[in-house]
DNA sequence: TTCCGACAGTGGGGTCGCAAT
DNA sequence: ATTGCGACCCCACTATCGGAA
């Protein structure tokens, strides 16, 4: 199959709105690729690559030669490209990874080097991604998508599954399974406002139990042999040995458990996400690092315990697994209630031992891996202030056109100015979106740029966030972490605005 | 007919490793 | 030694479609 082909499929898929039509296109065109291509075609469709990640990002994608005229470039060469240019590594990678992207997009047409570009970038923006790629090799496989996500679920990695579906129907689909040492997709969970409107939704006695604001680990365990992977599915073992010797400490030979690593200092309490982040990411002289930043680890479900697969169980009967399975201290903190006051106070004992909040859990879920079910509620604290608008950056895809992207800042009552504190582009409606473009050419001020507008600072919005981190990038040295519009304060002027000390107190 | 679950899109701060400068 | 880039850790929120109720 010509690369041509998916590019006018993509195309397609982002032409049409319903997602029925984007599922037609797509089925059709894997109804006529040819199994030594279907991984590929379906990797690409869904915005992925067949090699996961090859060192090119937008940096890397500008300057590009002329493209040809005639397609003829199959998916084949291109993936054998891109294969060649990730492997490349060492002094004078860079100048081979341009060299052979100019040899890719100097053999393609003008088309394709638009759908490679956006795909290289991860930004395909056809409206359709893995959700509605499952739909389709479903409807081309000819078997139920549910056949298709349980497969996925397990395997973790939906080009194969999809070319096993096209190749072999749901009998294929069916040899999938829970398989030690290869990590499923974690499951996630939805969020509430309060402990009492997450038991509200989950309806009945639920399990609460500590949010640690850490790096998911899923921990696979076989004989002696122990994998850890992170919640996209990344193999972090050699950087986490914590968790490896605790896994392997364990009577059980055959595991596979979900949990949270984080780094501790010796009172117990957490340290700031920055602290466990660095030292979960660090790959040189993890033995040096264990040592100045020890990690903990905390397990909160068990998919597999003595050899046995547990994530068709509800969670109660999980959890008893798991606390049969692994020591107590290695558990995470868990309350069983049906009452609202009792799980808000579990709420407030988390809160005041420096932890991010909680997740509330229904007890009769089974592990929906990947999928954002009701069976999980998350609540942490929220944070407010009142900010001033400093300027604001163009949008882009359906944002193009419109002022979106928030510079916040807070006020100095020293100088009178205002000390930014980071940046926003959620929580704003199409309406707010129109409206605050109209306000900030109105008060834009300082040379036009097509990327930021400066503006007057007298606009003043109320932000939600989830806590204030220490900041190399801005002026004040802190940050706001998950910053968010609720609503412009017309009523307040930009003097009237939370001061830097005001944040400044919110610093851990 | 209305409601709501699931998806995609639109980007945020921070950190590391690596190659280039 | 410093800088820029890519990758990945954490993530919130709105608009939309289409099946569920």
């Amino acid at each position: 199959m010509l690369l041509i082909d998916l590019a006018r499929t993509s195309a397609a898929v982002a032409a049409d709105r319903a997602r029925t039509a984007k599922i037609g296109h797509l089925a059709e065109l894997l109804g006529r690729v040819g199994p030594d291509e279907a991984e590929i075609a379906i990797a690409y469709l869904s915005g992925e690559l067949r090699q996961r990640q090859i060192g090119v990002g937008w940096r890397r994608l500008r300057d590009l030669p002329e493209p040809r005229q005639v397609a003829t470039a199959t998916l084949a060469q291109v993936d054998a490209l891109l294969e060649r240019i990730g492997s490349r590594s060492g002094p004078g990678s860079q100048a081979a990874r341009r060299d052979l992207l100019n040899e890719l997009f100097a053999a393609v047409t003008r088309q394709e080097q638009a759908f490679l570009k956006r795909l290289l970038t991860g930004e395909l923006r056809q409206g359709a991604q893995g959700g509605v790629m499952v739909e389709a090799i479903a409807k081309a496989a000819d078997v139920p998508a549910a056949e298709v996500r349980r497969a996925l679920t397990l395997r973790g990695w939906l080009p194969a599954v999809g070319a096993t579906a096209l190749g072999g129907g749901v009998s294929a689909l069916r040899a999938f399974h829970l398989e030690v040492g290869r990590p499923v997709a974690p499951m996630l969970a939805q969020s509430a406002p309060s402990v009492t409107a997450a038991l509200e939704k989950i309806g009945g006695p639920a399990a609460i139990e500590w949010k640690l604001d850490g790096v998911r680990v899923q921990t696979h365990r076989r004989g002696d042999q122990v994998t850890v992977f992170t919640r996209a599915l990344d193999d972090i073992t050699s950087q986490v040995p914590e968790v490896v010797e605790a896994v392997a400490a364990l009577p059980d030979t055959d595991l596979v458990l979900d949990g949270e690593v984080i780094a501790l200092r010796p009172d117990g309490r957490p340290e700031p996400f920055q602290v466990t982040s660095g030292r979960v990411a660090g790959k040189i002289g993890v033995d040096a690092l264990r040592k100045t930043v020890p990690l903990s680890v905390f397990f909160f479900d068990a998919l597999r315990v003595g050899g046995a697969d547990l994530l068709d169980l509800p969670d109660e009967e999980r959890h008893a697994a798991l606390e049969a399975a692994v020591p107590a201290e290695m558990v995470t903190p868990r309350l069983v209630t049906a009452d609202a006051d009792a799980g808000e106070e579990f709420f407030a004992d988390a809160l005041r031992r420096g932890h991010e909040g909680v997740v509330v859990k229904s007890p009769c879920t089974s592990y929906a891996a990947g999928r954002r079910g009701a069976g999980w509620v998350k609540v942490k604290p929220r944070h407010a202030l009142d900010l001033v608008v400093l300027a604001a950056e163009w949008g882009g895809g359906r944002r193009q056109g419109r002022l979106s992207n928030l510079h916040l800042g807070a006020l100095d009552p020293e100088t009178g100015g205002f000390v930014m504190l980071g940046k926003t582009f959620k929580g704003l409606t199409d309406e707010l979106l129109s409206w605050q473009t109209e306000q900030f050419l109105r008060l834009a001020e300082g040379p036009a740029d097509d990327w930021v507008v400066m503006v007057k600072p007298e606009l003043v919005v109320e932000i939600a966030f989830d806590g204030v981190q220490r900041s190399s990038r801005y002026p004040g040295g802190m940050a706001l972490r998950f910053a968010r519009v609720l609503r412009y304060r017309p009523d307040k002027r930009p003097d009237e605005a939370d001061t830097v000390e005001t944040v400044r107190a919110l610093l851990p």
